[in-house]
DNA sequence: CGTTAATTTGAGACCATTCAATTTCGGTGG
DNA sequence: CCACCGAAATTGAATGGTCTCAAATTAACG
């Protein structure tokens, strides 16, 4: 990758969970990256195609949908800078689901077989990405329980704590104003509800003092009151360990 | 394990995808593997336990769920024998969800650092695992899109679809009459419904002579007309490849 | 400053829920 | 083998959260 620093979020978020060595981030570092930009909403991996790379974002946001036979569209999770966006589909052979760009993305694309390979020659990166994944895992659990047996406000509001509490663990936003790159008709999508719904929704959320959210920036203004309303408790985050 | 017979069922679901040398079974097959048996509803892991043991499900049925604040549960997978039931909070620190059992359960039981030692000895054992627990994680994201973006009636129809297919891939039920494990207030923690509900959706998807369903047997009727229904594509279990 | 996307509003319909009561089923003990 | 029991399944009626459809308003952007 011809900017080293695109690599810091990574080793930082990694850097928690195990040690990496110098050895371990030189190794990183020289494999060959390419870095390219995608203007938002393109597609990075499309559903039932054959995974040949693997892409690291660097800056902007994305997420990972699937659509179903009506025409629906479910975002199954959100994507920040410093996460790889598609290890599920780059390990196994076909996509099983859509990724997309939120923003205009920068991003870092390896081949698949640089990946494998760095993953065999080095256990501690090899540890690091499997433990990424697993908590993937986990949010995607989060996430099913929140569509599954939470109603409206609470589904909203776990999206929201959820979205400033990883930002602020990856040290992108320290609130309490974030950036905030989800359009009403997105979050309708990541929760399951209808954008109109979600409108409704999100009033009686300002109403109540809870958040502010306009012009791409979100506000939120009672933390407690805000995460007890989405039943929101970050283990499932695993942010240390 | 006393009984060699056991870890069959995994083996086969493995060497679909990696190819498992005789010392590779060997390593697996020495661990220090305890069998137990749990009752009906015991939990195996428990939501904010520190972990310590791996479980392998030898025989009956368990289930991942989460709790959340009023009470109501939302089950997030079903587990069929041959499969772990806790990869994912073993390898991390803290359980984030809970695993019962949906019948009585005889498992193998592997401490920690045993199932450590074998991932980081033999490759194609910690692919095999690896490969697990990707799948494990596409399951979970049909299942956001199947309580964020479908009816009642695909829900269901969605759920007896999985099922039908895990148990027929792994050569435990091949049709047309399976046994079903759960009970309808299960299929409701499932899918993000009521128990009433539910029964009410049962009925009209007898009615349509999709199914039938009593006394713990369900008959898949018309395989193509509910596999329709619940915009059910097998891609998301990777059964091959 | 025009054009399109995003947000907002209203009213009516519907799917799913709630609550309560009843029936059926599976298992147990006399 | 039948009576009994609790769990599971079923039914009814009323309520309600969310959806649908359509239109209006506001914001974003070149």
């Amino acid at each position: 990758m011809d900017d080293f620093s695109s690599l810091e979020p990574l080793y930082r978020r990694w850097q928690r969970r195990v040690a990496l060595s110098a050895e371990d981030k030189r190794a990183i570092a020289d494999m060959a990256w390419s870095r390219r930009v995608f203007a938002r909403d393109s597609y990075l991996v499309r559903e039932g195609e054959p995974t040949s790379v693997c892409t690291y974002l660097i800056h902007g946001f994305a997420f990972r949908q699937k659509l179903v036979s009506d025409g629906a569209r479910q975002i199954i999770s959100i994507h920040i800078p410093g996460e790889f966006l598609d290890l599920q589909n780059s390990l196994l052979d076909v996509a099983d689901h859509n990724v997309q760009c939120l923003t205009r993305c920068e991003v870092g694309v390896i081949h698949k077989s640089a990946l494998l390979e760095l993953l065999a020659s080095r256990p501690n990166v090899r540890r690091a990405m499997w433990l990424d994944s697993l908590i993937d895992s986990s949010i995607f659990r989060e996430w099913v329980v929140n569509v599954g047996r939470r109603d409206a406000r609470q589904r909203i509001s776990h999206l929201l704590c959820e979205l400033a509490s990883r930002l602020k663990s990856a040290g992108l936003e320290d609130g309490p104003i974030y950036d905030f790159p989800l359009t009403q008709e997105q979050i309708a999508d990541c929760t399951g509800l209808t954008a109109v719904h979600t409108n409704r929704t999100l009033q009686s959320l300002r109403r109540d003092g809870l958040i502010s959210l306009s012009a791409s920036k979100l506000s939120i203004l009672d933390w407690d009151g805000l995460s007890e309303l989405g039943d929101f408790n970050e283990r499932y985050l695993h942010h240390s360990a």
